[in-house]
Formats: structure tokens, sequence, C-alpha cells
DNA sequence: GCTTGACCTCAAGTTAAGTTGAGCTTGTAG
DNA sequence: CTACAAGCTCAACTTAACTTGAGGTCAAGC
């Protein structure tokens, strides 16, 4: 049990694949954790890449920095996550997702299937997504308005 | 063959639940298209929902407006898009759409799924997501570089 | 004919997610 | 012991995608 080689900033950079400057910010975001040396520099368990491996899938699928932040919450800060935390996180995580995945669907095979939908009309085009709550927060994105 | 009514922009913004502002916005960058009245007032084709419609589901899963704008370069400016239209439109997104999908699920099933895999190492890991070439440019995200 | 609400333009502000740079400290290899 | 790569902090810049605001125009009702 005698602790893993714990990692410095410039090799979980190069572990990762993503800049030493962003692991600073997800720390400052409180995605990640470190501890510091004596000389105050970063430590990183080896738990980090697993997280930032997380981080990066989720955003490229559209999720946002704090939305992902809020999942890992229910990540213990500090250990290595157990099949428990894991569990909980994706089931959170799991409603959106699916809902993501169908959206994605409907715009992958509705490009193609709503030509034959006769949707000359909008109102009933498959694209127009209904029953999808994803809540789009902030700056952009209202939600559709035309009802039926 | 009379035009169908044309729409005012508020209209527009009403309809597909994205604000006046917004449509100026996707206009400037050349999104949709609008013809002015003798009074410099935008009117639109009823298109312009569709594709409004097609812009913001897009969005939601990720692809940048700049994506967007550059697979409806192959919708053309004017008229109502058909069959073959969309045809191309989706082909040209269906890898990357089925990447992403793909990546999607990987976060999903692998959330919960990649804790029976024994990766305590990262290396093995579902996550790391090899092959995947979604090639995200410009200010964000490198790809990940570990190999193997 | 005037008022009021929808429009118009253009500039500037905002949030997210980082990057870049300056100025200073650490730690390791020769 | 000293160089120099790697770290550290903090502030400022960047891009995307909009919103907000100021200042002015258009049109439909009374």
């Amino acid at each position: 049990m005698a602790p893993v080689t714990e990692l410095t900033v410039g090799q979980v950079a190069m572990r990762s694949g993503v800049a030493v400057s962003a692991l600073h910010f997800y720390e400052a975001r409180g995605l990640i954790r470190s501890h510091r040396t004596s000389g105050n520099q970063r430590r990183y368990g080896r738990d980090v890449l697993r997280r930032v491996a997380i981080i990066r899938v989720a955003q490229e699928v559209g999720i946002s920095l704090a939305e992902i932040a809020a999942a890992l919450q229910s990540l213990p800060e500090g250990r290595t996550p157990t099949r428990e935390d894991w569990n909980l996180l994706s089931t959170a995580w799991r409603d959106s997702l699916d809902q993501k995945i169908s959206q994605l669907k409907k715009l992958r095979d509705g490009l193609t299937d709503c030509i034959g939908c006769g949707c000359m009309s909008i109102d009933k085009c498959p694209l127009r997504n209904k029953g999808d709550r994803l809540a789009k927060q902030g700056t952009g994105a209202r939600r559709l308005v035309v009802e039926s």
C-alpha cells in the first residue's frame, strides 16, 4: 500500500494530454485536487488521470465544466473512486446522457428521415425534440416555444 | 404557389424560441438568411424555422456554430431544402455524429462498466476513447496523448 | 397626426473555458 | 554550487455565442 508514485502537473499534463494551464484551471474550478509539497508544488494521486479522462470525454459531448463539476462532487475528494462512487455518478448522468444520445440520433437520422415525414411544416418535425428538458441554463438557449 | 406568409424576426423568434438578437447573430454568421422590406425590416421564409431548429438541436449536442454553418452551406440559400439537400447535410454529419453518439454511450456505460474492467490503470480504460478523431479545433481540447 | 411597440444598427458587455506572459521560486543534473 | 527546466501566482488576453443598451426608424391603432 505504499503510495504509488505521486504525479507532478507536468506528468499529469503529459499523460492526460491536457495543458498544465488547464489542470490549474480545473483545480481552481474544483474538478480535480492536489496537495502541495513543502516547496508549494502540486502533487496528484493517480486517480486524477481518471478524473481528467472523464472530464474530457464529457466535455466533448457537450457537457459543461459546471455540470461535470457538480457530478464529480459525488466522487469523494481524495481517494480513488469505488464502484459505488461510479455508480452514483453514472446514474446521476444517465438520464441527461440518454437524452443527449437520443437527440444526436434524432439529428442524425432525422436529417435524413424527416424528409419523408412531410414536415414542410416545422411543427410536426421530429427535430422539434418534444419532451426534451435538458435545461440549458445561462447565456444561450431558451426552449422551443411552439407547443403541439 | 403564392408565397406563404413571410415571417418577421419577432415571429420567427416566437415560433423558434430563439431571441431576436440571436437571430440577428445567426444571420450575421451566415446561418440563416432574410430579405428586407422597403422599410429595411427583415422578412424570413418558412424554411428559416427548419434551419433554426437544426441549429439548436445541433448546438445542444455540442456542435459549434462554425461547424453548423459549414454544414448548412450545403443547403441552398433561398429555397426550402429538398430531399437531396438534406441527404447531403446528414451524410456530411453522420460520421461525426456517430462518433459523438458512441462517445456518449461510452461515457454513459463506461462510467458504470469501467469498474469491472480492472482499470485502476487509466491506460486500459474504455473512457480513453481510442480511435477517436473528432478533431476538436480552436482554443481548448488537445487529444489524449497516452498511446497504448 | 401622434403614440407605441416592433425593428434596425452598432458598440460594448458577459460567460465559459482556457491560454499567455511576467516575475519569482524549486529542484535536479552536471 | 550553479544553471536551467519545471513550478507557482496573478492578471490580462482570446474565442464562441450571445445579450444589452443607446439612439433612431417604421407602422398600426386611436
